[in-house]
RNA sequence: GCGGGUGUAGCUCAGGGGUAGAGCGCAACCUUGCCAAGGUUGAUGUCGUGAGUUCGAAUCUCAUCACCCGCUCCA
């Protein structure tokens, strides 16, 4: 693969940061004071376009339907969910790193290896009067030639002359002796070297209960919740006693979610503190792989509402083995971001691990009764689980585009233009005086502001001039834009009192409607 | 966590041991006029942060933080 487009998708990527920044979308956590890693602040313009985004799939899931209920529960979690959920006893893989190649392994996949360890002090090189004076140490499997875990210790401490022209075969070891190991898991089959001590990756925030809990007090730790899937399971039976709901039937939560990343990476895409989407739709065992098919079918739409293509998602069925132990089917969303294909959403079928679980670790029923079959079941559950912030990013680079556009006089330029649907767009309407020294046309465009504020977001500018607030509109993916002229205020002939330009943002085109119609028509588009 | 790169105005970037620069943007004013128009005026920086070297550091050295790329990781 040629590495031209990928330059060439940074760079669009680049741009995309550059605008987010530049118009209030999306700023750098704690920015003044160096940045806070893998965290972002949405700006105004930001705050506006998640919102959107959240309400739209808060009232599509919620709202509209009867057989979806809401949830809103406390991010501090209980240590005990997440030891019955086995987020504290799997959520963290010991890591170690080779000394020498710098690859990372996990420390309960080393095979255990016998035979003779070489240490050393360090290593010298007479000559120039070099030396490094460092631990170190290379297992000489049974059978290995020993010479060779002497070349090795050389390449290891090669590695810290910098610069200096001197070959590894030239530095003389220090300090070397010999003991015989059995089973360890200290070295690295692939070459013998020393490896790191193992180190846990807790990948869950971890925190303490209480103003004056101790850091060494177990009882009082909580965590961060690294989903928001668990006080659905956990508040499962209340729901179903205090809502009347019958399965299938399901429990939406919109909420932020916090995982210690290794390495955030891909702007907002993975963050340390995130902000889900989720709905854990109970059902019947035998109606569990088709809810899953029919809920993947539901998520596409609501991304092709909001104006994410469906040729630019990609549904990935993840196969076999490959899938968490307890899922029989899982679905992953992906969407074509600039820096590649990623997941946006995951729909899980977890059959009733989770229920089962949590039975188990609080030792409450949570069993569902059947009224009409009169049998007592723990009910099976479907996951679509989407990621908020993500979704945001690929609204925003779904969203960018740059057109070049010729004036009169044969001149090109680039116009950048936000291709925001008009349901998911921060800014609905713009609302322009043509002239703000004019005192009447400014009144005028205040009173239009005034009319439709109640509905919609809008953005009044009266700056510069009217060209370039067109464009500033379009940058931050304004849908319409409104002007208020001379004509308005009746100057050429009463035909034309009370009506207004109204700009389009994608087509650039202009029509002149009155004013009585513009709320009933900006919100049949806006919808 | 490793390796490489970057960090200077809101953005894009130039500069380089001796008073901080450009373009764009932004703000104000003028213009009866609709796609980044023209004119006049103006503001903006601990040169990422901290230490060291130096008479003097944005510049050199070290550390640190953040971002980008590649590994790695991602229940």
């Amino acid at each position: 693969m040629s590495d031209a487009p990928a330059e060439k998708n940074a760079a669009l990527m680049e741009k995309i940061v550059s605008l987010c920044k530049r118009r209030g979308f999306i700023f750098q956590s704690a920015e003044i004071y160096g940045g806070l890693n893998g965290c972002w602040d949405y700006g105004p313009l930001g705050a506006e376009l998640k919102r959107n985004l959240k309400e739209y799939w808060w009232r599509k899931n919620v709202q509209e339907r009867d057989d979806i209920v809401g949830l809103d529960g406390s991010i501090l979690t209980h240590q005990e969910v997440l030891k019955a959920s086995g987020h504290v006893g799997g959520f963290s893989d010991p890591m170690c790193d080779c000394l020498l190649s710098k690859a990372r392994l996990r420390a309960d996949q080393i095979p255990p290896q016998s035979g003779t360890v070489h240490y050393f002090d360090g290593a010298s090189h007479p000559e120039s009067g070099w030396s490094v004076s460092r631990g170190y140490a290379v297992l000489a499997k049974e059978g290995e030639d020993e010479n060779k875990a002497r070349k090795t210790a050389r390449q290891y401490y090669a590695q810290f002359l910098s610069g200096k022209q001197i070959s590894p075969k030239a530095l003389e070891l220090v300090g070397e002796r010999t003991e015989t190991v059995v089973d360890s898991t200290r070295y690295n089959p692939e070459n013998g070297s020393l490896l790191t001590e193992p180190r846990a990756f807790n990948l869950m925030f971890r925190t303490h209960m209480g103003a004056s809990a101790e850091d060494g007090d177990e009882s009082s730790v909580a965590y961060l919740r690294p989903e928001t899937a668990q006080s659905i399971f956990v508040q499962f039976k209340n729901v179903l006693e205090t809502s009347r709901v019958k399965l299938p039937f399901g429990i939406a939560q919109i909420g932020k979610s916090f995982r210690n990343e290794i390495n955030p990476r891909n702007y907002t895409f993975r963050s340390r503190e995130f902000e889900q989407m989720e709905i854990e739709f109970f059902c019947r065992p035998e109606d569990g792989l088709r809810l899953t098919d029919e809920w993947l079918e539901a998520r596409l739409s609501f991304y092709e509402e909001i104006g994410i293509p469906r040729d630019h998602l990609h549904v990935v069925d993840i196969p076999d083995g490959e899938r968490a132990f307890y899922s029989q089917k899982t679905y992953d969303i992906e969407y074509e971001f600039p820096f590649g294909i990623q997941e946006l959403e995951g729909i899980a079928y977890r059959t009733d691990y989770d229920l089962g679980v949590h039975q188990k670790g609080s030792g409450k029923s949570l069993e569902y009764f059947d009224e009409e079959t009169k049998e007592k079941m723990l009910p099976h559950v479907v996951e679509p689980s989407a990621g908020c912030d993500r979704t945001v990013l690929a609204l925003i680079c779904e969203a960018y585009d740059e057109e070049a556009v010729t004036d009169e006089k044969g001149k090109t330029d680039t116009r950048v233009v936000m291709r925001f649907s008009p349901r998911v767009a921060p800014v609905k309407v713009g609302v322009f005086p043509l002239l703000k020294n004019k005192p009447e046309l400014v009144a005028k465009a205040r009173e239009v502001q005034r009319l439709l504020a109640p509905h919609m977001t809008v953005f009044y500018d009266e700056a510069a001039a009217i060209g370039r607030r067109y464009r500033r509109q379009d940058e931050i993916g304004t849908p319409f834009c409104v002007t208020i002229d001379f004509d308005t205020l009746g100057e050429n002939g009463d035909e034309l009192r009370d009506t207004v330009t109204l700009r389009e943002r994608d087509s650039m085109e202009q029509r002149r409607i009155p004013i009585a119609e513009l709320r009933g028509y900006l919100l049949d588009r806006i919808a």
